[in-house]
DNA sequence: CAAGGGTCAGGAATTTTTCCCATGATAAAA
DNA sequence: TTTTATCATGGGAAAAATTCCTGACCCTTG
């Protein structure tokens, strides 16, 4: 059996090695490279091919999302394990959308992440219960969102928007210009049904995709 | 002895019925009105000249704040006591410096209302256990924070817009010009050092003022 | 391949926000 | 009692943000 080539990538050091200790736990599994950002995340995948990326979602800079997108646009057949913080539905179901293979929320069993890798190596998709649940009870109850109802780059910009950053803060880190993003600005308040800035935020924070 | 006759503001009827009761436990107290909004407490006030009013600081319309501060305008002798959900300290000093005489919370015991409405009526000021230990430790703590830099009516404006409420909806609330209330905002956010609205939200819900 | 959706962005009209200023009122201080 | 300061209120004009419309360029799907 072949072993598995993966990356790792998250901004904390400390995390990273504690990560790759669990990882290697297993035979199978070898972590042939770190990055500490998207952007060489990118980069390294490029030269590397590993067979599975992992990598965490809330980064400084690009941060995990945008990075999945522009690796699975470049290399379609990409394997990439988003490990995150956030346990709600919003954020993995957009995770998947990005074309991501796994999400694993960091709070929920340490055999998870293993369990992911090993699953996405082999072709399947992998969710952490605790976030399948909450998006099998949304779609059991009838729930529509209306986050769902925006794009992978307009839930992005939301998420930024509604952080506190500035539309040209968010313009410079997805390196798009500040008019793309006001129109998508635009475009999200109509779709949330909301009017402004403000309850913006408060929809971003009753569906924990931000903090209060 | 006098009796002390008070008028409660409250704009649940049940709520009303239940203070009444609570406070004609005191033989000394008689409630000789109800009102169901800032704009009928007012009135009353005028017409029966009660030696207390107690009152919701969360109504709708222009609300408990902005309807004391009218009251305590047009009569400067009025004691009212305020009857708040909110344990915050920034809501307790707002409420103070616009002139109130006694600031109780709804979580506290009981009795809290009664003895603030005879405290009150003897001259004195009456603070709820819950938000004094909170002013202190603030102030022993030396946390300047700048909600306290606000002026009443910058408050005032900085509540409704975090609620959610528009610059239009907030000036019609508050019978003044939009204009004025533009200038307020754009005071508020240099004052609290936000720059975005969305900032602006995230500290109202960090200091507790509006809820996630 | 045509159609539809997603991403990106320019232009122009509109609205908001900002900044500066001025008026009373009131309260504190000299 | 003047003076000074602070607050509440808004006008005007410039600057910035937002909206709405449009078109381009991918993709994917039928």
């Amino acid at each position: 059996m072949m072993t598995i080539k993966l990356i790792l990538v998250d901004d904390h050091a400390v995390v990273r090695s504690g990560l790759r200790r669990l990882l290697e736990l297993n035979k199978q599994v070898e972590v042939i490279a770190e990055a500490d950002s998207g952007e060489q995340a990118y980069q390294c995948y490029g030269e590397l091919k590993p067979d599975i990326v992992v990598m965490d979602i809330s980064m400084p800079g690009m941060g995990g999302l945008e990075s999945a997108r522009r690796i699975i646009k470049r290399y379609p057949t990409a394997k990439i394990i988003v490990f995150s913080m956030h346990e709600t539905a919003s954020f993995a179901s957009q995770a998947i959308k990005s074309g991501v293979k796994g999400y694993v929320t960091k709070t929920g069993a340490a055999e998870d992440l293993t369990r992911a890798v090993l699953e996405v190596a082999n072709g399947k998709t992998f969710l952490s219960a605790e976030v399948a649940q909450k998006i099998a009870l949304e779609t059991l109850s009838g729930q529509d969102d209306p986050i769902h109802q925006l794009s992978g780059r307009e839930f992005e910009v939301f998420r930024l928007l509604a952080e506190g950053k500035k539309v040209e803060e968010v313009a410079e880190m997805l390196k798009i210009s500040q008019k793309t993003v006001a129109n998508y600005y635009t475009m999200i308040k109509q779709k949330l049904g909301v009017t402004s800035p403000i309850d913006m935020v408060r929809f971003a924070i009753r569906h924990g995709l931000v903090e209060g």
